[in-house]
Formats: C-alpha cells, structure tokens, sequence
RNA sequence: GCGGGCAUGGUAUAAUGGCUAUUACCUCAGCCUUCCAAGCUGAUGAUACGGGUUCGAUCCCCGUUGCCCGCUCCA
C-alpha cells in the first residue's frame, strides 16, 4: 500500500516494459514518438477491457446496438462535422519569450470587438502586426508566422499522393455511428430513445502527446451515441453519469481517484452544448479520463444539411417527426487500460525464506480484466507433472486465457503472476497423479485450497 | 512544434580518449528441490543512430531520434 504517488507512474511503466503489457513502437529502429505497441499481456488486458464494456452496455442492454465502422470516410463527413474547421487552430510563438498563443485568443483578447472567424494565417498576422498587439507574456512585438495545426490525420487514396483531395483518418468514431443513424433505425427496430456503440482506433494529430500510453496521436475509443428527444436530455444526462460510474467499479477503478468536472464554455467542444469529463488523479495530476457530452442534434442536422439524407425520426405512436438529440458517453479505451494498471498496481511487505523482508509486487486486477484467469503450475519440472498440467490446461483453455510456467520455484512462479495479476495459481504436484486434486492459489488472500480437477470451472468462474 | 534536462544489456547501475566495458536483479539451460522471488554451475544480452576531431571515441564536438519537465491541445 505505501507507494510515493512520485514513483507510482515510473514503477508502473517499467512493469509494463519489464512483463510484455507495452513496448515502444518501432523499437528496433529507434522508435517513433508516441507511438506504442501492446505486447502479449497488454493485448489480453484491452481485449478484456472492452469485452466488458460491450457487455455492460451493449449486451446488457436492450436499447443499444453496437456497429464497427471504416476508419476511412467521406472527407464530406468531417466538413459536415465541423472537424476541418475546428479542429483547425492558428498558433502563433513570441519568439522572445517562446510563449505559445492561439492567434485568435490573442487578437480576440487586445482587440475586443474584431471577428477572426474564417480569416486566413496571413490576415490573422497582419492583424496583429498592424495593431502592434504585444506578447500578453514578455510585452515584446515579435512573432513568428501564424501557422495552422490541424488535427485530423490526411491521407490519400490510391498509390500516388497528388492533387486529389486528402482524405482524413477519423478523429473520433462517432461520425461512423451519426451516418449510419438511418441504416440502424431501419435495420435493427430500435426506437427512441436508444443508443449505437462502437469501438476502435481514432487518430489525432496531437501537438503535445505524452506520459506514455495516456495521450498518443492513435488511440483507442469506446463511444456510444443515445439518441432521445430533445426534451430527455437533462434526465438522460444524469442518468448516463451514473451508468459511467458503475462501469468505472465493472473495470476496477477506484472512484476515490476520480472526479466530475464539468466544461467551462470557453472549453466546450464545437459540437456540445454541455460536457462533464470523468477524471482520475494520475501521478501527473487530475485527467480527463472519459467524457460526457450533450451532442444536440448538431451532428445529424449538419448531416442533414450537407449530405441531403433524410435523418429525421419519425415516431409512430404521436406523429411527430424530428431530429434526434444526442447524449454521448465516450470512454479512452488506452487510458483506461493505464488507469487500471495504477489503480491495480500494490506493493505488500512479505518475509522472504531467509526471514528477511521483501516486496511482493500484485496487480490487483479484477479477475475479468486480468490477462490471465490463471496459471498452470507443475510443482517441479518432471515430464509427468508437466504432462499432468498440460491435462489440466486442456480443460481450462476453451473457457479461461491461461498462463503455463515450468521455470523456476514455485515462489518465484507464484511471484510472477503476482506481477501480472493473475488471480489464481493452479499447482499440479504428485497427489495430482493420483487423486486428481490440485493446489488452488489466490492471489489476494494468499489461501491455499485442495480440490479436485472437476471443481475448477466454477472456481475459476469467480463469485 | 518551441524552451530546458537526459540517453550504458529487459530493469537498475559502475567505469574509461587505448587489452575481452562493471555489478546486481531478471531471463534461459543443467543439477538439486513436493508449495511463496532457496542453492550450485553455466549461458544470452548494452555504450540510441549518423557524421566529425583523433593513430584510436562509449567518453570531446555537430546533427538526428527517443525519453522526462513546461507551453498549447485533447479521450
């Protein structure tokens, strides 16, 4: 339990290294910023993660359908979505003091009644040069050029790079879920007020990405759009809140580490009328861990608009027709996972063999989550031990993502899924052979249980 | 992207303008061992990359890349 929150995040990134959760990406050629790759253990741990959020809100649920959409759309679809423009800032550096500045903030705060909007870099600097506007910071009046960040990822179709138009890598997976609002509505025989989930990459041309898995330029989303009638949509707000905060106990982070803060306007999103974020206290201070947004019926007007497409819901019961409003729950699939570890992540005091004290590293994991449901451990590396607990790993493996070690004591095997948070240890010794029972381990309680082969499903199964 | 700091096996460390670059842990193999990082023997594995100065560079210089801290942005 004691941990200095300094080293927490240091002692979490090394096991991640150290047991194969995270690698650089690109190791081999000096990796490439930002980037990194999930290794054997960090696979399992994310396909676990977002296994039970489908399952907590897809499938347990009557009123939500999940869909997995192209990365690749319409380069329409993220004009319509206000993402080339908005996601589209002009910076500008003092080359005095270094200060970074959104050129818009910097004329709009000097000068007060100026409009910005829709000027290019060029105007936004002769501006601010024919105003004499002074860094806010060191008072000096010497700027670099207005250069513009845009966010969105650009690629091009087919092999050569031309002057066809750049296609964009999406941003965020909900404009997949907005443009096929109608496919599902006549497919699936939902109605208001109901919800499509989706999960997968989004891509961000972050300036400043960092603190390892927390912020990259790809990453993970899980997101779902409710769609209501305008009028739900405090009730519904409320209520998806408090759904957040159960899953938050479903993954295993401790709410004691998270906050709700909600979105000044000055920081809401183009598109949102009202954002809560979910935070956790990281070692790095409070961060948006998952965000919830009232969506309007922004996205699918604009569609609407832009596209010519017919998404109006029309409701049977009353005659009305209207464009649905949305409430959007979006989850950091990545950042969870890095959530999880330094919430799992203790530290216990034991007596070693010698009597001296030592420290037993446990990933307190839930068992759902954890990479491994359990290992199969042979007491000794004898061919009919090890044969006997391949038997046994022959049994477990169609339901239970199993570890298998012969390497070492059987401490330093106990240790080692400590480590990784295994929550049982099944140790095969020579009573297995002929009496089929086996050593149970757990690994929280450290009890040691005798049962017999047969008994182990439900075990494992958990409460 | 800008400013500052840093870069030695998987991790943590030591040293040096010049023989085969320390040490510990980890990992692996063999022996031993029937339940919480035991022991013995052995093995793999590093000066981030590129260039320069030099008879000779891991060490000095330059560039690149990466990491950390701040700025800006964001799930």
């Amino acid at each position: 339990m004691a941990q200095n929150k300094q080293d927490l995040m240091e002692k979490v990134v090394s096991l991640c290294k150290r047991r194969g959760f995270v690698f650089h990406g690109s190791e081999i050629y000096g990796g490439l910023a930002n980037t990194w790759d999930l290794g054997p253990l960090g696979v399992e741990l994310k396909n676990n993660v977002l296994r039970a959020w489908w399952k907590f809100f897809v499938h347990g649920r009557r009123d939500i359908v999940g869909i997995d959409a192209a990365i690749l759309m319409n380069p329409k679809v993220w004009k319509a979505s206000g993402h080339v423009d908005s996601f589209n800032d002009a910076q500008i550096d003092c080359k005095e003091c270094k200060k970074r500045f959104r050129a818009d903030h910097l004329i709009e705060d000097a000068l007060k009644d100026v409009k910005v909007e829709g000027l290019s870099t060029d105007d936004l600097k002769k501006l601010i040069d024919e105003n004499d506007i002074k860094c806010p910071n060191c008072g000096a009046q010497n700027f670099t050029d207005v250069r513009t960040f845009n966010l969105l990822f650009q690629t091009h179709i087919g092999p050569v790079a031309n002057d066809t138009d750049p296609i964009f890598l999406r941003g965020e997976i909900a404009q997949g879920m907005f443009v096929n609002f109608k496919n599902v509505l006549d497919t699936s025989r939902k109605k208001i007020p109901f919800g499509i989930a989706s999960a997968g990459k989004a891509f961000r041309n972050e300036i400043t990405p960092g603190n390892f898995i927390f912020r990259t330029l790809e990453f993970d989303l899980m997101e779902f759009e409710y769609f209501i009638k305008e009028d739900m949509w405090k009730e519904k707000f409320d209520y998806w809140l408090e759904e957040m905060h159960k899953w938050l106990e479903i993954v295993g982070i401790n709410k004691e580490n998270t906050r709700v803060r909600q979105h000044t306007d000055d920081e809401l999103s183009h598109y949102s009328k009202k954002t809560v974020d979910i935070e956790y206290k990281t070692p790095f201070g409070w961060k948006e861990l998952y965000g919830l947004a009232y969506r309007t019926d922004f996205d699918l007007r604009n569609h609407i608009e832009k596209s010519g497409a017919d998404l109006n819901y029309f409701d049977q019961t009353t005659g009305e027709k209207y464009i649905p409003h949305v409430i959007e729950p979006t989850f950091g699939l990545s950042r969870t996972l890095l959530m999880v570890l330094l919430d799992a992540y203790d530290e216990e005091d034991v007596k070693d063999a010698k009597g001296s004290k030592e420290t037993r590293i446990v990933l307190r994991l839930k068992p759902e989550i954890a990479p491994f449901r359990a290992a199969i451990l042979p007491l000794m590396k004898k061919p009919e031990l090890v044969e006997k607990a391949d038997e046994v790993f022959g049994l477990l493996k169609d339901e239970f993502a199993l570890d298998f070690d012969i390497t070492g004591s059987i401490g330093k095997r106990y240790r080692r899924q400590d480590e990784i948070g295994t929550p049982y240890a099944i140790t095969i010794d020579y009573d297995t052979l002929d009496d089929n029972s086996v050593t149970v381990r757990d690994r929280d309680t450290l009890k040691q249980d005798r049962v017999k082969i047969s008994e182990l499903v439900p075990i494992l199964r958990g409460k």
